[in-house]
DNA sequence: CATGGCAATGATAGCGCTACCATTTGGTCA
DNA sequence: TGACCAAATGGTAGCGCTATCATTGCCATG
């Protein structure tokens, strides 16, 4: 609170804001319906109503949901978390929500966990302590901290909804696709294509761990060696795939390979920029497919094989689900699992 | 508010939530000291601190932020509008403000405008409704009404930024760089290699029109053919830049252009692949500079030349200056403007 | 031994709004 | 005509926290 003005003439306060009473003063009405004209105008009288919005008008009042929020215990907020916002692939999921929620006044609260544990924990009490009425997650947590805490929200009646997963024991909704299929499917197309040196690179995170373990154990049922599997730091950068082509020219080399399944496009593309630097031919040479359909896939040269995640309509679905949760009673909710699936889109690269 | 507890037992309500009350009580002490020992444990006796860590613990207390900002008129929180964040161009700016703010105790609450006016407006009302400290603006506001209403949340102690742009008349402070002097560059760029026939590909916002202006204005004061130019609708999509390449053959057409300078390396990505597809020879038929050096701008073949800008350090200059000036008395606040400048990074396409 | 200062804690009054009751009209219907 | 109802509006008590101002006890100081 600013007491200056009562100290010191020397140290002026900003003008404090205007509230709901000034509002009412100025159209001579209370404030409950002031309140009203702005949330329910249909229980306001036409002139009344008129008197107010040219007040809220003639004072610029932006109504403070801070407030609002505690008095209602809505905060009409949304937090998701996901692990970088650099890494485009995720873009289109928040941009779904984003759309999704906004038109409903909610807001959305971003933050990151970097794929680090002991952020994700930070991140994780700084959105709960704003009390979102939802909470997206891409993937799972990592920790059982993380997990718990989660927990505890949802029994106060969060709702939780992980993405771009289908894990065995999600928290609460889920709206996502089933990463070792992913594999499995890859690793399919490469065997019937002939393809006999298999090579998986992407980073550790659960669901890169998914889509390898489902490429290897399809690998295994079609007699195939197992897939070498390179592993590379999150977030997944071009340039980590390319340093990881050019490394070792021994026999756990990338460029023996002759199918890699790059866990994400950001990373096949580095890998595709690698192998035509070192004069491979791409599929020819190297089969390569990756994950997330970026645009970028569909128009490089070699076009790039991936296979299509529908991000934004997963963030679409996950605020549905919260839409549909929110302020329900919690006995008649039960939580969904939506399974988006995934497309093989087969281009130049494999 | 939960009554239903009191009219009947078939409606049961969420467990409320713990408070401040709840740990005061576990822990044998009054609301005000667990508040003290959460914010400012110096100030408690360790104690009295550690049975209060004891109780937070036990009960799973998580601080209610939103009575917090209400009772202390400080939400910890900054907004960020963005014209979209599927484009990655603005990623690393969102990154960079995260990376800084988190640490500070800060949330993030975004918004996107989609490059409408409208959107852009309501987009900004419900941002300053959560009364947050700071306002990030990628860009100026497109309407006068938006102007205003930054403006006012400036006079009430709302910082405002705006980034990526050096504009004329600032709202507040400004950390980005000069677009009309990235098309001079470039432009100069094209001369000095020959080239004839210019032509800029990009959208119609204020940033790209400030690089088209500086781009033609060189061109004309080196005696150069007023370049053509090419409107893509926003956000900037490849594949409206290689429907653009690949459209009209006649004289306004890209393809008789010897060199192009892309508003963004998305649409660089685009017109380069589509050339490449029409069997022109980058950069030697046409010669090719984007803007972002996006990660791909590295890894592409042939690889892109492009205008650099540190969208990351953008964001974090941003966060600065937003934590300097907060809870500062607006009379010794001076807005500040930081021009991060721009690197013209030249690679194999022009 | 009174005095002052500091460290530790507490009581209280809001922050700006909304939920939950009133209360006041004017009209409808038995 | 009086009971009844719906439409329009108002009064008031918080939401969970923090800012401000006590209050308490303890020690050092002259």
């Amino acid at each position: 609170m600013c007491y200056a003005e009562w100290v010191s003439s020397y140290t002026p306060c900003p003008p404090s804001q205007t509230r709901l009473l000034d509002v009412a003063e100025r159209a001579g009405v209370s404030v409950i319906t002031v309140s009203r004209a702005l949330r329910t105008p249909a229980k306001v009288a036409p002139e009344t109503r008129a008197r107010i919005e040219a007040a809220v008008a003639s004072l610029g009042y932006v109504p403070n949901l801070v407030a609002g929020a505690l008095a209602s215990a809505r905060t009409r907020t949304v937090g998701i978390l996901v692990p970088t916002v650099s890494s485009s692939i995720f873009a289109t999921t928040i941009n779904g929500l984003t759309d999704a929620l906004e038109s409903e006044g909610y807001s959305i609260v971003l933050a990151q966990s970097g794929y680090e544990a002991a952020r994700e924990v930070a991140a994780l009490a700084a959105l709960l302590g704003r009390r979102p009425e939802g909470i997206v997650m891409v993937g799972s947590p990592m920790t059982d901290a993380a997990r718990i805490m989660l927990e505890a929200a949802q029994d106060r009646g969060t709702m939780v909804v992980e993405t771009w997963d289908l894990p065995e024991r999600p928290i609460g909704s889920v709206v996502g696709f089933d990463n070792r299929a992913v594999g499995n499917a890859v690793a399919a197309r490469f065997a019937a294509a002939g393809h006999q040196r298999l090579a998986f690179v992407g980073g550790d995170d659960d669901r890169a761990s998914a889509r390898f373990h489902g490429f290897a154990e399809t690998a295994a049922r079609l007699g195939q060696a197992p897939p070498l599997r390179i592993q590379l730091p999150a977030p997944s950068a071009m340039a980590d795939a390319v340093a990881a082509y050019n490394a070792a020219h021994g026999p756990e080399s990338l460029s023996r390979a002759d199918a890699i399944f790059a866990a994400t496009d950001v990373h096949a593309f580095g890998l595709l920029s690698a192998a035509l630097r070192h004069g491979r031919r791409v599929p020819e040479d190297t089969a390569l497919v990756g994950l997330g359909d970026l645009e970028m896939a569909r128009f490089s040269i070699p076009s790039l094989t991936t296979v299509r995640i529908d991000g934004a309509r997963m963030g679409q679905a996950a605020a549905s689900l919260i839409l549909e949760g929110v302020r329900r009673p919690s006995h008649d909710y039960a939580p969904k699992r939506i399974d988006l699936g995934f497309e093989l889109i087969v281009r130049e690269s494999g």
